[in-house]
DNA sequence: CGGATTCCTTGACCTGAGTCAATAATGGGG
DNA sequence: CCCCATTATTGACTCAGGTCAAGGAATCCG
């Protein structure tokens, strides 16, 4: 991985180009030609596609650290998907070019970069399997849980709307406001505005 | 993909081992050691997992010229999923060090590699939409128009029992039953056995 | 402060799809 | 050719979760 940042942050050598978008920025549109890889320094940006009835739907959420349009290059000659800043970002843009002469001279980039893919390529698969085996319950106590790093009692905070939280576990608000409702119910957590205290992390592993 | 596969079908340089499995073989079970990867010669695989109820769910499906564990290999040092022949099968094996050696030492093969990954990676994001976008009937209809290439009138025969469709499809047999009666009713298909006559192609076309 | 806008919650309703259970159809062996 | 096992269909039921619509709650701002 660390081959590859260092290639795409680098001015001279690797050729990366920063760019900067404000919250709401837009970095791509479908169709757009896709001649090269972004890097996200710092910020959030959300990737989703438009289904036929013009909704919006969520692939992929994006946060400091996580490449985009890798993938994409190898195959397509247009992005398939839309790419928009959530918060204002700053981030790297590698052209095709650069990268494949970058794979071919610089000694370890083509190992990270295959590393980088390989992980790309599990992370999806576990998201076939969250999206295709668990239900919306369980897909926001794994949020939760990843918030609260194992401790008994915590409070996650969120720092965005709930209808955004929606989106990104695949579902709309209305059903999230459900079962944030249900889980408080039933005492494993206590909701406050955009406060969520956990009062019992154990119960809520018991499920997933 | 051609370095790759030479690579492996090579006995000498490349270091693959053929291995043969009858139908309904094991290739690997989850949690065994993840120290290569397969290439699929001749026959079909099924990769699957277990849910915590114990029901299986098929991941993917391997057909010819299809690599598997490549991306595991980088990330995982276990197999988190279950791997069975369908049908008779002659896979080629690659032990983990020859791939890391080959990727430094032969011409083109990290490069074949790369776009190996990345068609992986653009396969499971369109599988991530089919599972979270589209119906039964939508993948249904998906999967008949993959096999009748575009003529307007052709005859799809089904190699498989209607339940192991089902599983393709991320559905059951009942309620695939249910979908095929559903669009003969609709006249777009007429089922005899396991052999699907489209009669009406633009029309199911149009549903997407 | 008070209106307006955006965000969140709730209820009523509907639909897709899974489960269970009961047949029907099919297709090999003996 | 018939019997049994596998495979396929059908019906009745249930449930998660989406849509629509109506209120609340929070927040912004002149």
């Amino acid at each position: 991985m660390n081959t590859l940042i260092e290639h795409i942050l680098d001015p001279e050598g690797g050729g990366g180009q920063r760019r900067v978008f404000p919250a709401g920025g837009v970095l791509f549109n479908a169709g757009d030609p896709a001649d090269g890889l972004y890097y996200v320094k710092s910020g959030e940006v959300r990737i989703y596609k438009m289904d036929s009835q013009g909704r919006e739907v969520e692939v992929v959420r994006l946060e400091p650290g996580d490449f985009f349009g890798d993938a994409v290059l190898f195959v397509h000659r247009e992005f398939p998907a839309f790419a928009e800043a959530v918060q204002d970002s700053e981030v790297f843009f590698l052209e095709k070019g650069q990268l494949l002469r970058g794979l071919e001279e610089v000694p370890g980039l083509a190992h990270d970069f295959i590393t980088l893919l390989a992980r790309k390529c599990v992370t999806l698969n576990q998201r076939i399997e969250a999206l295709g085996l668990q239900t919306v319950r369980q897909r926001l106590i794994q949020f939760l849980l990843t918030r609260c790093q194992g401790r008994g009692v915590c409070t996650v905070e969120l720092d965005m709307k709930k209808a955004e939280l929606a989106r990104i576990l695949g579902t709309i608000s209305e059903t999230l406001s459900r079962n944030l409702k249900q889980l408080q119910e039933e005492g494993m957590i206590l909701v406050t505005g955009r406060s969520i205290r956990i009062t019992d992390c154990s119960r809520l592993r018991n499920e997933q």
